[in-house]
DNA sequence: TACATTTCGTACCTATAGTTACGAAACTAA
DNA sequence: TTAGTTTCGTAACTATAGGTACGAAATGTA
């Protein structure tokens, strides 16, 4: 089996980027502020109608030093939806990593997926399925971390559904990837609903509904 | 009550496009051709993403030809998306107006919402969820259509479902604005994992799963 | 102080898409 | 034939977006 080293000696592998002796110009753009205001432009609106000089100026950031630290516009959008990824990722671990019975998970899944937008402080919608819908306006990085998180969402829904079907809880005979599919589907049509401006009441319902049959 | 007139006095109202004494160069721009040839240019890609000069080169119509009879881009698209909704429209109706059972129809329509599309000669997925997807991404014309055809649907769905509860075929009781919002999510869904990719046998899986509890 | 190094950001370049000005072309009517 | 009418399509215009050349600025080092 294999057997992982100790964190810190990974340093001397990858040389972590800490403050190597500082030489020429300071650095002052801000990465992650760039990175933050990059995602809610994109989230907000159509991910593939913010231009860039837009995210430069609500960043307060040049349009040289973005494409200095990402490279392009597909860069940028990539790094964007890797830090999305990784949030909604662990959001939905809460819930689906957890060992409560799968009829409370549903239930979480379906609390979570209508909570209200305005007290979160973030916009409708989910900016990944957003771009899923728009996969191939994208540069080839992005795209490719499209694909990922797809991959990535299916597996944490299939490990979960194994998991309460070897648990007994998953009482019906739906094969596992049908539906993992399916679970993915269902968010992803709330998502797009409540972009669409429909209330998160009637999501609501059109969610219960949709997992009736599974408990 | 509203007496209408009879039909040919229309002409005198708004005068039919006939023939009228043609003068001056005779019109040689298709325009059933060219809304055919956008209608599949939209359909195949993403419908923000054709430029209007590609459309003409494809239809053999000339830049200003096209303005000429659509107006602009928005016009254009509004048309093609006016066809194409009463194309849908019809193809649905055909489902849910007649007068099978509401388990038989529930089938229908899954058949042919993961029907071959090579069989058919068009492309995967749907032209108007797609440009749902993108609404705030056209102009006032196509937005106001994209909403016109929303809305028809869910009225479709509602008169059918209403039907069925009127028979004692609708089983639950889940309201009908719920069901109708329901079928049509999951309608868009399935058009969508068509785009994606996912194999129509897998998206038959998933709609069957999805209809489940509603029989 | 002078030099090496690194980043900064103004001002540009380039490509593309929507849109149109305008003169030529093709027809009817007189 | 000529005048009037309508459409045609080349060749522009304009705006916008992604991307960058390059000199200035800000630091450490000799």
């Amino acid at each position: 089996m294999y057997q992982s080293r100790p964190l810190n000696t990974i340093e001397y592998v990858i040389p972590v980027k800490k403050d190597p002796p500082t030489r020429g110009r300071p650095k002052t753009l801000e990465r992650d502020h760039v990175l933050q205001t990059a995602l809610m432009c994109y989230w907000a609106n159509s991910p593939t109608d913010v231009p860039i000089s837009e995210i430069c100026d609500k960043a307060g950031a040049s349009k040289p030093g973005l494409y200095r630290e990402f490279g392009s516009d597909d860069g940028l959008k990539e790094a964007v939806l890797g830090a999305y990824g990784e949030m909604i990722s662990m959001r939905r671990h809460e819930i689906l990593g957890s060992d409560q019975p799968f009829d409370k998970a549903i239930d979480a899944l379906i609390d979570q997926t209508v909570q209200d937008r305005r007290t979160l402080e973030v916009p409708d919608g989910c900016l990944l399925f957003a771009m899923r819908a728009r996969r191939d306006e994208f540069g080839p990085l992005t795209r490719q971390k499209i694909d990922q998180l797809r991959t990535d969402s299916l597996k944490q829904y299939q490990q979960w559904i194994d998991r309460a079907k070897s648990n007994g809880q998953f009482k019906t005979d739906i094969p596992t990837d049908v539906a993992a599919l399916y679970f993915d589907a269902q968010i992803g049509s709330a998502m797009r609903l409540q972009k669409e401006g429909v209330s998160n009441e009637l999501i609501g319902e059109v969610l219960r509904t949709a997992f009736l049959a599974l408990r």
